[in-house]
DNA sequence: TCAACGAATAATGGATACAATATGGCCGCA
DNA sequence: TGCGGCCATATTGTATCCATTATTCGTTGA
């Protein structure tokens, strides 16, 4: 029987209907600028490139569109949506709230044994990265992988769907990733790791206010350095 | 020329595609309490019942789940989702920050002259509904409208597409709608319209901080007014 | 008698054909 | 020569048919 529910809990995993596939694909090849933002996605064009009948094309470019990453006008089709930079930047700061919240909700709700291990392994993995002499691009790729993981744990602890979703939702501005760590200066990694330990502090101290500024502080400063990147490229600081 | 324009605007409102109609009835029905909480929806019966072909139901249905009316499972449809109550307190939580956050852009971004005389319309007009010496059925739906048209006003002037959808989450739970107001007493309707003056003079004052806060508390009072209502229901108050 | 396997049935996923709408270019007229 | 309307074409919306998957009921074996 317990082969029969795993049997199960695999293929709910596994379950990849055309649409979800497509879905997955189309969203790939924009997230990673293959397809240029404002272009316009013909349903034909791309059921032919990727093989399929237009119909899971279609569910696939409206599940996109609610995603957000797409515009739709009726009868017209779908278009890459484009993000102004002022949207990257509101993009964090509801994501800086909205995280603090989760936080929130998972010191309140407490952690699970097994959101315990998986935190905890993110943070030694992140202690054992940083205790390296010097950081190469593939360790920060790497980093992405465990900030992703970290606060992936923290949204499931939450317990709140709604939240999940809203998170998603930030999650597919482009630039907006967890994994955009990437760009960061050591420094600047060895910080934000920091703020994970005592995130995670507060969180199992129950300490729910502490975990919510905690957080937002966290996701914030994250923004701060992509405005600082942003106008700095253009000008160098003022002082 | 304007003509023109305007009758494109006005077509623009009136595009209803069949699916788009389709998500409409559905919804209402869900809202309305028409269609049960946890009843499966089959596309069949759907498109029988409404005249249509499955077609523009499946895109309905994928469009409603995605607004997070419905679940979905691959292979086994639709069915619509049932609402925890804890679920529905979270989603006043989750709200009064975001709208609280909504609250703070429009102040530091400013509202346009139409958006103040919209806002100043649903204020007179509440104040002019409350002068009345006692409300009745019809008006505390009168005022339902008129608070709805006040949040969705400040909404308009944060200028922030995410945080509409945001929004737009929070406002498909049932229960959690800007009308629900009609279930309250008239000296907490009192309360909160007076709220809404103290927010638009905080937005018009441009004090974005005080702005936040008083409509986080705002919305959160709600909240609370909420849970007294459901526990009260059960169990008098403990003093 | 219960459990497990299998076939029948019903529902969803996908493909294709047809209808309706929008867009762009061309022609005619002022 | 410039503007406006109309027609051709391309694209999306809808309907219907077929394929695939799930579920349920019945049968068979232990």
């Amino acid at each position: 029987m317990t082969d029969a529910s795993s049997e199960r809990a695999e293929n709910g995993d596994k379950v990849r209907t055309r649409s979800l596939s497509v879905a997955d694909r189309i969203r790939t090849a924009i997230l990673s600028g293959e397809i240029n933002a404002g272009a316009r996605l013909h349903e034909v064009k791309l059921s032919e490139s990727l093989g399929v009948s237009r119909t899971p094309v279609r569910a696939a470019l409206q599940a996109l569109s609610s995603e957000g990453l797409l515009d739709y006008t009726p009868n017209r089709g779908y278009s890459v949506r484009e993000f102004q930079t002022s949207e990257i930047v509101d993009a964090y700061e509801i994501r800086s709230t909205v995280e603090a919240l989760a936080a929130r909700f998972a010191a309140e709700r407490g952690l699970t044994e097994a959101e315990c291990t998986i935190i905890e392994r993110t943070l030694t993995a992140g202690d054992d990265l940083l205790a390296k002499p010097q950081m190469h691009e593939e360790d920060r790729v790497t980093y992405g992988a465990i900030n992703f993981a970290f606060h992936d744990a923290i949204h499931g602890a939450a317990r709140c769907r709604m939240l999940c979703d809203m998170i998603r939702l930030c999650q597919s501005v482009p630039q907006s990733s967890h994994r955009n760590v990437v760009a960061f200066e050591r420094t600047d990694v060895r910080r934000r790791h920091d703020d994970h330990h005592r995130i995670y502090d507060a969180i199992l101290m129950r300490d729910s206010h502490r975990a919510e500024f905690l957080m937002r502080e966290h996701v914030a400063s994250v923004k701060s350095g992509l405005v600082r990147q942003l106008s700095g490229r253009a000008a160098e600081p003022r002082r």
